[in-house]
DNA sequence: TGCCAATCATATGTCAGACGTTTAATTGTC
DNA sequence: GACAATTAAACGTCTGACATATGATTGGCA
């Protein structure tokens, strides 16, 4: 827990000392940090530097901070919703940022959605089904914007993964769905390509009531092909777009 | 991008508004940000609250900072290899703080994993294949302790999924995979268990060798099923200790 | 005695101003 | 024209202070 007082981040050495704290066990959740005054002696450091680091942690929801006399910064209890957030805020960028294609987006998010459609078959409620046919419901109504197509979309397919059963399954599949909207968005559905995916929903509700495994699996790669397909003729309509410009 | 001045949390109210410039293109990647003296000038707050703004986005590798004159915050291109470890930190926090259990933890891990195995049958290079098996190799290493082991281990699994080439599944199972190791680590193995495991991994990298995904998700299965039954006898033996206290 | 209100102590949230350090651009000289 | 010294801009850190929230303490009153 020692820092390097020539370094020129030292807020970021002390943020590393407490989080490796934490990691390790030494600190346990709901415990109470030295305050910032303690920290800033203990570090030998000023409180503004102790603050920049304690906000480096929050940021990354690994302490909370309470106000007031038995106030304080708290080793933070991580919870899935939590995680959630931050979990599609850098799934999202790293899509946007990284010239990620839609083909290599969509392949990613049809192989892992796959995987949970056995658990899913096996373990789906009344509710998750009522949820999956709510939405392709909503989906065939006439009038929806596209971003309102997209966001019932995402709902559909995560209620899927949520069927699973699996909190972990369903935490590490939401960066995966939710970060795939802004580029499914980019895609103008037609009214046609819509009652397709519609149908595919549908497909997959009655399958997932069947508890129908191997169908599941059937109709999600039936419909990642679908999806790929419909992106690619965007693009190429795009490119000829230009081409006469 | 405003923000409310009377309520007591400025810095995150601001490290929002720049985020969401980020989030929807208003700030684009390697473009600068005011300096920290204009910021607080916009936002009519302190330097330092600015300053804590800045470091939270840092924390999420948002932006970097540069000193100098020409320096500033800048918004940062979002790296996978960045992102694993947030990604990794995060996982490993949601499991060991909410008492996931290992069969849950298990379970998602090889669900996820094998989602992989049909892409990594396809797209394998030797490159692949020849880590997989130096990490079998080194496995079967006598006098190997249970971390090594356990790294070499994570290892060898990354290598299968990196084998699917695609980098969102890449980032996406480094969660999974990663976050399970302290877990496995928890499992002393003996040396016969070990051996049973090394099995596994030579047979699947025969099975990538060999490009046969149906055989794969096979050996996946039977390695999941295998590693559960071995944690399970780990917990009855513990509490058959606990009992005889 | 028992309860309630005023006070106090503690801790975070914010501010103002200052100095040090890094770095690139500018300037000046040979 | 090239190199060295200067300058300016920006981040990194420190000091000290005030504001505010909140639990604990204390005191008074019924």
């Amino acid at each position: 827990m020692k820092i390097d007082p020539n370094s020129p981040d030292l807020s970021a050495q002390i943020a590393k000392a407490i989080r490796d704290a934490i990691m390790s066990g030494d600190l346990l959740v709901d415990e109470r940090l030295p305050s910032e005054a303690e920290l800033s002696e203990q570090f030998d450091v000023s409180r503004p530097t102790v603050r920049e680091a304690l906000k480096r942690l929050g940021a990354q929801s690994l302490i909370r901070t309470q106000r007031g006399a038995t106030g304080g910064a708290f080793v933070n209890r991580l919870r899935f919703e939590d995680a959630y957030g931050q979990q599609i805020t850098t799934s999202t960028l790293l899509l946007s940022m990284n010239d990620v294609s839609f083909g290599v987006a969509c392949e990613a998010r049809y192989a892992l959605e796959r995987s949970c459609a056995a658990l899913a078959a096996e373990r789906r409620t009344a509710d998750h089904l009522a949820t999956m046919r709510a939405e392709a419901h909503r989906q065939s109504q006439p009038g929806l914007t596209d971003e309102a197509f997209c966001a019932s979309d995402v709902a559909f397919h995560r209620a899927l993964v949520d069927a699973a059963g699996n909190p972990v399954i369903s935490y590490q599949l939401a960066g995966a769905v939710e970060a795939m909207q802004p580029l499914m968005n980019m895609i103008t559905f037609s009214a046609r390509s819509r009652e397709t995916i519609v149908g595919f929903h549908t497909e997959i509700a009655d399958e997932l009531e069947a508890r129908d495994a191997a169908l599941i699996d059937q109709s999600l790669e039936d419909l990642a092909t679908y999806t790929n397909r419909l992106a690619q003729s965007v693009i190429d309509a795009r490119q000829a777009a230009r081409a006469t410009d």
